[in-house]
DNA sequence: AGTGCTTTGTTAGCACTGCTAAGTAATAAA
DNA sequence: TTTATTACTTAGCAGTGCTAACAAAGCACT
């Protein structure tokens, strides 16, 4: 039976060990041929839909001009499109394309194939044991 | 008992979950007033001792120019130090200097505090599950 | 309708961080 | 000694973050 861990400890080692994973998945993001910020921005389109620049930039925990310019390069890409917002004509409504909708759903599955590969190095139980790590770090980082 | 869980959703949740962490700790970091980049890497400096431009690359997952650059900016803040390896000239050996190692230390210190702020909502056995999932997770991202 | 405030988005310009290509200096190999 | 390799730097590009400053649209109130 294990003790009950340093509260400080463990948030230590979640720091660096999400650094590593993310610098590993990131070769994988290369090879998709759209830059990070903006498969991720692609990424919320395609699974919320239709949204304005605004609600795009705040979901990205961006600020408006930098999401701007990301959506500059994904309609240059024809992977999103901007299209006019008839309720509210000072808003824009960003959208994926079905370029967009496609390519992400490969980069996706790329990543999480290749995430994938190294957890097939675990026991059952040690991935049952991880999965609920996880769910417990989600309820943590919940706001509120 | 849970059964066991997808091992490619699993991958998906781990993608999804060091994003919003990382995102979520950035925030700690810029208070410190030194970038990330150059925050990792001097973070090497201090745990490790001083090393070459090109071993630090590599402990960096980054191209030897690009650390050349982050090693410039850090001796211009005072942070780091190139010294002259008598053992082979071609090389450098780099260093933190007194004031890049408390630097660290202290942002180091706000950032897992940060994180410990989240983690103090779990049940002692959330976290201690968290822990063994982290663990299990080290090992899975171990190469070979 | 008109006046003024707020909201939405853009443009311009800066800082930081990644890359490759091309160069110099020191070392190793032939 | 000549050639190749290694370590590092410089130059220049792309991407991604920011703030400041602006235009356009909507809102509130007279």
């Amino acid at each position: 039976m294990p003790k009950t861990p340093n509260v400080e400890e463990v948030a230590d080692q979640l720091h660096s060990t999400a650094i590593r994973l993310l610098r590993l998945v990131r070769v994988q993001d290369t090879t998709s041929g759209i830059a990070p910020a903006r498969l991720s921005a692609l990424s919320v389109m395609v699974f919320g839909g239709p949204i304005s620049l605004r609600e795009l930039a705040r979901a990205e925990q961006v600020r408006p001009p930098t999401m701007s310019r990301i959506v500059d390069a994904l309609e240059a890409q024809g992977l999103a499109r901007r299209t006019i917002n008839t309720k509210d004509r000072r808003a824009v409504l960003i959208a994926a394309t079905k370029r967009g909708q496609s390519l992400l759903q490969e980069g996706r599955a790329r990543r999480v194939k290749f995430l994938a590969s190294y957890l097939v190095k675990l026991e059952p139980a040690e991935l049952r044991i991880l999965a609920e790590g996880l769910a417990a770090m989600q309820r943590a980082l919940q706001p509120g």
